[in-house]
DNA sequence: GTCTATATGTTGATAGAC
DNA sequence: GTCTATCAACATATAGAC
């Protein structure tokens, strides 16, 4: 596979002097090194997400963020680290989905459950930062362990999160009685990574429209898997 | 990321020298030739599972497959190409899907979705070179547009020749009348698919286990959410 | 905190003898 | 058809000057 010579790296405007400010050295110089994370780590991300998290290089982490490949070293230990970082820092579709229930409390199954896949629509859309994590983690979760551990564990913080808002609906007569909370979760949250899969190449406005229209009748479709039996 | 040091190469069994055959030398070689490539491409496939196709290198392959690295140039011009030659031998899930439904031809629907996601718990098992296959398109995929297409291309077909099966059964009022083909085969899909990739760590008889409870509870559900309305 | 320079090994791919 | 020898480029990571 050929790597693309990447191109001439941008100039990236440096910090702006800052005149008698009122901090201590001490903290501009933290404060500094937090800019310079963040820097790197977005632009490890960007390219980690359109190349994959081996084929991207440090050399071109650094040239990209125009500083120098010892920097990185600097603030990172290893290149995976780099990688642990970012993942630290984004709240995925888990917390999402967390969310979602916490405030549909007392609501209507439905209506959260529309939220949920609403959700999907609006976070996976293609260029997002954490849709781009997303399908680093994904793609590099099915050859390093140590990935694979933390995609898993998020996957199953979802599923169980649901399984146990389903659990107590179910146990109020909302939903079936013999539902099994568990396998409903993933039968709901599996077909949205399916879509995903499949749709993640279209522009974002088509993505959105897709991705609305798709989630709108899966929705409805799941529910009526659900709904107490006549 | 460190890279394993890769073990001593297994020894590997040479041909046996073949005695006055009748075969022309012609054959011979050509034979001789085919089978050095399947040797390549499985021992490549194992590797491309197990470490990613980006993190194998084809000195690797060579190693362990006990032949020089020159010779994997001879027959495949590129890396990328015998990664595509891995992927043209095997019959994908969704091959299995198209036969599942050409042979329940006539038979009731929840028959064949049983075939379908029962014939998903043995093929998907954890070691399988359909499986290991399976692992490294859906990780290249996300970053080798090449192997995305035809990542999404097999989605595709398997979605569309369900979707297609649904819709002749709605139309003879075996499903329910405004069900969404498209949309009810994405959902059969993806829970399937979700499962795999939250218990592909699990051993071969537990994933057998697992899976088959969990194909079973599973296919249910997705029935009654397609069933006739009352 | 950042840079330059470099260490040390590996990569995919080629040339040419047998 | 297979091997050995070799390539230039690139990988991750470190040392030490500023």
């Amino acid at each position: 596979m050929k790597r693309p010579a990447s191109g001439p790296a941008r100039p990236t405007r440096r910090r702006a002097s800052r005149l008698s400010s009122g901090e201590a050295p001490r903290d501009r110089r933290e404060a500094q090194a937090e800019e310079t994370r963040a820097l790197l780590a977005r632009t490890a991300l960007a390219l980690f997400a359109k190349q994959g998290y081996v084929a991207t290089s440090t050399r071109q982490v650094a040239q990209e963020a125009g500083v120098s490949e010892g920097l990185i070293f600097h603030h990172f230990p290893t290149k995976l680290d780099l990688l642990l970082h970012i993942a630290a820092q984004h709240r995925l579709m888990a917390h999402r989905v967390s969310e979602a229930i916490a405030e549909g409390e007392g609501r209507p199954v439905g209506e959260i459950v529309s939220r949920i896949t609403g959700g999907f629509v609006a976070l996976m859309s293609p260029r997002r930062p954490e849709t781009q994590l997303f399908r680093v983690l994904l793609g590099e979760s099915l050859t390093t362990p140590e990935l694979g551990a933390i995609f898993r564990r998020l996957g199953g913080e979802t599923t169980g999160a649901i399984a146990d808002l389903l659990r107590r609906r179910a146990a109020i007569g909302e939903l079936r009685a013999d539902l099994d909370p568990q396998t409903a979760a993933a039968a709901l949250m599996g077909p949205l990574l399916w879509f995903f899969l499949g749709n993640q190449h279209l522009s974002a406005p088509r993505w959105r429209a897709e991705a609305a229209a798709f989630a709108e009748r899966f929705t409805d479709q799941w529910l009526s898997g659900v709904a107490p039996r006549p």
